[in-house]
RNA sequence: GGGCGAUUAGCUCAGCUGGCUAGAGCAUCUCGUUUACACCGAGGAGGUCGCGGGUUCGAAUCCCUCAUCGCCCACCA
């Protein structure tokens, strides 16, 4: 073995063994408890980022962990099409602004050429950060399985009156044509300008200029002292396109504190105004009308403004066919020019911008596809009347979900009990097609399913609806999906439900909501008990990554440069569920002096194993007390890590495994096995250990195992490291050793002794020390002699400098500086004195005496006895000096 | 506007249901070429746990007020 360990020599040939081996296919057919994972399907077009790592690490972990402890874990891979972001990504490689340039079926093409080419970038990705996936498993949201559970879910809830085409006010983003759901919108606080308009008598205030257009009613508060005398009124008054007329109405929404106290209305382009429309009937024809009914009918308040082209429409008079922004600036000119602006004030406010374009969001009403959430139907699963909704909140509170961190529990009640109707329909044309066909009366038509193959219906004349569903929907039922469903084969069978879904929590609602609502709807059951909501990752100093910032860490550069092994840990360790997580590279740098220190300690028992053969298989027989000791240690570690892991505590248990190979073998045990070794318990401990790691660092642990027992096995077959040993007695003899050593070498640091220079000891314990802990003593204090006696009887020789313990007095035969001796002494004196106030403070509260648990009381007391003895020769020492 | 989270050593963070002198890693200081490792070893320094109250025998931990930072939801003509 080398020096040091170089992850680039082994990282990609181990990874291409595992494949090879067979190992990662799961097995449908075994006995074995299943725990499935489905892996959030990353964008095909996307590369590999900090939060794929992050998720990839996590997952690993728990698939690796649940098959070394006997389950047959299945992580399934697969891609997102990714509908809009891939179609915004096409467009930039073609070149091109839209994609109507081209033909339907040209532009798919290209998007399905790009979709191939990037997905193979990005699943070679995720295998660099070692990722033990099921790829003869891989899916892909479009791919023709996952294309049929998509239209049987279209078909059922069509069926079970789940779904309806309807008008409705939705968020169109100019830039990709098409609706985007509330989920894709991004809030930004831009300043703009509030103008205030003259309007006949009334003056309006609105940022919105370009829409002041069209014939309107005035609305005003009802309460409103200084304009509700005018309700009911009409007047024609000048606009920027010309004159207009306008009517006086009273509503609620009003508030007269803002602006004038009172605005004109866009029907069609703001959903206040939309549903104030609605409210007053202004949107549809009414039997009995009034004259506010009557004259937004007769002209034609519907009127759009704005067209899906995101320009003017004739209604804007001259400024027909400019854009929002354009029609503004101009709108402002001609008002300005017939005095029609009397102020104009900034105005700061939330723009609604389409979070995959970055254009302004337009609302506008269109006809759209919605899955009705609230809408009882008869769930064939339990035969109960019941809601959507209500299943989606219902997994949660009733405990069929667990969510990690508990705290998004509550945030995912707030959001399912406001859940709205989902829009699925989108105006693009990269995804699934809508399955509806449509005769010539406009009646809808479902696809039919030959052959396990749905095919458009058979009927002549018909024609396909031309949306494509949102990318969610498909992404909703990938945990179904991914297992074979609608068909209920060996994967749905053995597999389902999932065990844990890990994924960030900025997706909770646009995925894990969803998938929650589709799969129990589509199966009766919930898709997964767990939800483990990472957090996210951000920068050294709290921001967000970002590649236009630059402060962004590329993974697989420092994969690259670290390995991924120390990118794993740095990534879990530290890091709580749901809470960001500050990643800097000094952090991965430490991480990988890690594994190189795992890599020597393995170089280390390869040197002291030489050619002895191990038997692997035989159990670990501690025979001395330094091997029961660690064995001890072990086997506590194992536990605790194991615990911490169910808990899917994965920082806390790295934390433990870091500690216990840095802090207890390398530090302690490797140290005391170079005075007395048996290789052949070294070489277990070791392979133990690796197992141990394993889950966490996939390639290290494999590595050193070939490299010190010569045999290519794949751990991830192997079963995780058991052992139920304790020996308390050899943990204490330890524990002691571990004190006085430091102790020593304390004073050693402090008189500038050398470490070549031996000393000799004498302690003086109250509870003997076995033979094999003195001598550790001697050999890691680098002393000459070591004895130890029960009586202080020579306690006059104070030639040496006496460490004082609460188990034993050491003698440290070593010149004693006066002034110094007595410069420690002070110090300690003072420290044990503080000690005794706060031990004696406790023990003279009655409440404290009274109310606390016995063994805590009884503890104190004893301490305090310690530290009263300890304290009573400190002074004597002191006085002798 | 509503909600959530964070605030602990110079930096990044642990600290689970209140109970040992509040812990790690990185950085820093001193010493060190002891037959795995300088990507190392030994030792040290460094914290009134954001502020102020409260509950309790006992609070970093539970409750309240405030402050700062961050996130989410809703949304303002």
């Amino acid at each position: 073995m080398q020096k040091n360990y170089a992850h680039n020599e082994y990282e990609d040939a181990l990874y291409a063994g595992w494949e090879q081996s067979g190992a990662m296919r799961a097995d449908a057919s075994s006995s074995r408890p299943p725990f499935t994972i489905p892996l959030p399907p990353p964008n095909v077009t996307g590369t590999l980022h900090l939060g794929h790592a992050m998720m990839l690490a996590v997952e690993d972990i728990l698939i690796r962990y649940k098959k070394m402890t006997g389950h047959e874990a299945l992580w399934i891979p697969g891609t997102d099409h990714a509908a809009i972001a891939t179609e915004t990504k096409v467009l930039q490689v073609l070149g091109i602004e839209d994609r109507k340039q081209m033909t339907r079926e040209d532009f798919i093409t290209a998007c399905k050429r790009f979709a191939a080419e990037s997905q193979e970038t990005i699943i070679t990705q995720c295998k660099k950060m070692g990722a033990w996936l099921d790829w003869s498993r891989l899916a892909y949201t479009l791919d023709d399985p996952r294309n049929t559970g998509v239209i049987e879910m279209f078909n059922r809830l069509y069926r079970d009156g789940l779904l309806y085409r309807g008008y409705r006010m939705i968020n169109w983003s100019v830039d990709a044509e098409s609706v985007i759901s509330d989920d894709e919108v991004v809030w930004e606080d831009r300043e703009e300008t509030l103008y205030y308009i003259r309007c006949g008598d009334f003056i309006i205030a609105t940022v919105r200029p370009e829409t002041k257009c069209w014939h309107s009613p005035v609305v005003v508060s009802p309460h409103d002292g200084r304009y509700k005398h005018l309700i009911g009124t009409s007047f024609t008054a000048e606009t920027y396109a010309g004159e207009r007329t306008f009517w006086v109405v009273g509503d609620e929404h009003i508030d007269p504190e803002f602006g004038s106290g009172c605005m004109t209305i866009s029907t069609l382009h703001d959903l206040n105004d939309y549903e104030m429309a609605s409210r007053h009937g202004w949107d549809r024809p009414q039997a009995d009308e009034n004259d506010s009914q009557r004259l937004a009918r007769e002209l034609g308040l519907m009127t759009p403004k704005i067209g899906f082209d995101g320009k003017m429409t004739a209604a804007a008079g001259l400024l027909e066919g400019l854009t929002v922004t354009e029609a503004r600036r101009q709108a402002v000119e001609i008002m300005r020019q017939k005095g029609l602006i009397l102020k104009e004030e900034p105005y700061t406010h939330g723009v609604p911008l389409c979070s995959r374009t970055g254009c302004v969001i337009e609302p506008m009403v269109s006809q759209q596809w919605f899955i009705d959430v609230h809408k009882e139907f008869l769930d064939a699963h339990t035969g109960q009347k019941t809601t959507l909704q209500r299943l989606t909140l219902d997994a949660v509170k009733e405990g069929h979900v667990t969510v990690i961190p508990e705290r998004f529990e509550k945030i995912y009640y707030h959001w399912i009990e406001n859940l709205r109707d989902w829009c699925i329909s989108r105006q693009i044309w990269w995804g699934h097609r809508i399955p509806v066909w449509y005769d010539a009366e406009g009646a809808v038509h479902l696809a039919e399913r030959i052959d396990g193959e749905y095919r458009a219906p058979s009927l002549p004349g018909l024609t396909q609806d031309e949306d494509t569903l949102d990318t969610w929907f498909s992404s909703g039922i990938w945990p179904i999906s991914t297992l074979g469903w609608p068909d209920a084969g060996a994967d749905f069978t053995q597999f389902y439900p999932n065990a844990v879904l890990e994924t960030g929590h900025d997706i909770i609602f646009n995925w894990v909501a969803r998938m929650i609502l589709m799969c129990r709807y589509a199966t009766g059951v919930y898709p997964f008990h767990t939800t483990y909501l990472h957090g996210m990752v951000v920068d050294e100093r709290g921001k967000k990554m970002s590649k236009s910032k630059g402060n962004g860490i590329d993974p697989l550069e420092v994969i690259a440069q670290y390995g991924a092994d120390a990118v794993r840990l740095s990534l879990v360790i530290g890091s709580t569920p749901g809470q960001a997580l500050a990643l800097g590279e000094s952090k991965i740098q430490g991480y990988r002096h890690f594994t190189n220190k795992l890599w020597n300690a393995s170089r280390f028992v390869q040197l002291q194993l030489g050619d002895t053969p191990v038997d692997l298989t035989s159990p670990l027989a501690p025979q001395t007390l330094t091997e029961q000791w660690i064995t001890h240690e072990l086997s506590a570690a194992l536990q605790s890590i194991a615990q911490s892991l169910e808990a899917y505590r994965i920082s806390e248990a790295g934390d433990t495994m870091y500690h216990f190979v840095w802090g207890t073998f390398c530090k302690w045990f490797i140290e005391l096995s170079k005075r007395q070794v048996r290789p052949t318990f070294l070489a277990q401990v070791l392979e133990h250990i690796l197992r141990m790691v394993h889950p966490l660092c996939p390639f290290i642990s494999e590595v050193c195992y070939r490299e010190v027992f010569g045999r290519p096995a794949i751990l991830c077959t192997l079963p995780y490291p058991v052992l139920d040993y304790s020996n308390p007695h050899a943990a204490e003899q330890f524990q002691h050793v571990q004190t006085i050593v430091t102790d020593i070498r304390r004073i050693r640091a402090e008189r500038n002794i050398a470490p070549s220079q031996t000393l000799g000891v004498r302690i003086v314990s109250h509870t003997l020390l076995e033979e094999e802990a003195l001598a550790s003593i001697r050999h890691l204090g680098r002393l000459s002699s070591v004895k130890e006696t029960v009586s202080d009887d020579h306690a006059a020789q104070y030639d040496d400098v006496q460490i004082v313990l609460p188990m034993a007095s050491i003698y440290l035969r070593v010149p004693v500086d006066t002034d110094a001796e007595r410069e420690r002494l002070t110090r300690e004196i003072t420290r044990t004195g503080l000690d005794i106030t706060s031990l004696q403070a406790r023990l003279s509260n009655a409440g404290y005496t009274a109310n606390a648990p016995a063994h805590l009381v009884a503890e104190t007391r004893q301490q305090l006895q310690q530290a009263q003895a300890t304290l009573q020769t400190l002074r004597e020492l002191l006085a002798s000096l």
